[in-house]
DNA sequence: CTCCGGCCAT
DNA sequence: ATGGCCGGAG
């Protein structure tokens, strides 16, 4: 790979070899999954482990299937089927959810549209516009922020560091496959450029990496 | 910005 | 046994 090469032909590059294929997920570009489980996977990963996710998530996709069947199922059987995730509040609002896509009768595909509903933040809404929908939403996790503060050596510790990160994600975020590039990046915060001891030698974005080059990618 | 939740790694 | 974690909401 050349020196040139950008972040995200590199990230992408990486992410066609290395993608987990994960039951939630599309291969990479293959089209895009349905966004009901899009959703419901980002909202059961934000507080879990994907090995933790995997028979939740199979129980819920295959008892509702849609996000129509969701929004009919009753309460208590949902909450039923959430015991042991935690985070209940998260369950209601994903019932409450479901009802308002299926009032109105389709899954919106704006960020700003998913954004409106109820346990859809910043995050989530960005991601399924992404992911699901192919838009250019600039997603950053807990992990994003980590490997973009590091790319770019932003040493200013959080919450005050969320801004310029945020604005560095930007810079980097490409128009077309927006998706994989939001995949990729949660791929490799999760499994190479970790919070401690980052992989920088199996990094695809090791050269461009300011924080490799300062010698001390962990500071970050 | 602060608070909150509840599993899970330490 | 304890607190870290990481999103959303107020």
């Amino acid at each position: 790979m050349s020196a040139t090469s950008t972040i995200p032909d590199r990230l992408l590059g990486w992410y066609d070899r290395h993608a987990r294929d994960l039951p939630w997920r599309a291969p990479p570009g293959t089209p895009a999954p349905d966004p009901y489980r899009v959703w419901l996977s980002e909202v059961m990963l934000q507080q879990t482990t994907v090995a933790a996710v995997k028979p939740y998530f199979a129980r819920f996709t295959s008892r509702w299937p849609t996000v129509e069947a969701l929004a009919a199922a009753p309460d208590e059987d949902v909450m039923a089927a959430w015991a042991g995730l935690g985070y209940y509040s998260r369950a209601r609002n994903l019932v409450k959810a479901a009802r308002a896509v299926a009032e109105l009768g389709r899954f919106p595909d704006s960020e700003a549209a998913l954004r409106a509903l109820p346990g859809l933040g910043a995050y989530t809404a960005a991601a399924v516009a992404a992911i699901a929908f192919g838009q250019r939403a600039v997603v950053v996790d807990a992990n994003v922020e980590r490997v973009v503060a590091r790319l770019f050596a932003i040493d200013e510790p959080l919450p005050g560091a969320r801004r310029p990160i945020r604005a560095a994600a930007d810079t980097i975020t490409p128009a077309e496959r927006a998706g994989d590039f939001a995949q990729a990046m949660m791929d490799l915060g999760a499994t190479i450029c970790t919070p401690r001891d980052p992989r920088c030698l199996l990094c695809p974005l090791a050269e461009p990496c300011a924080a490799r080059a300062s010698g001390d990618p962990a500071r970050y």
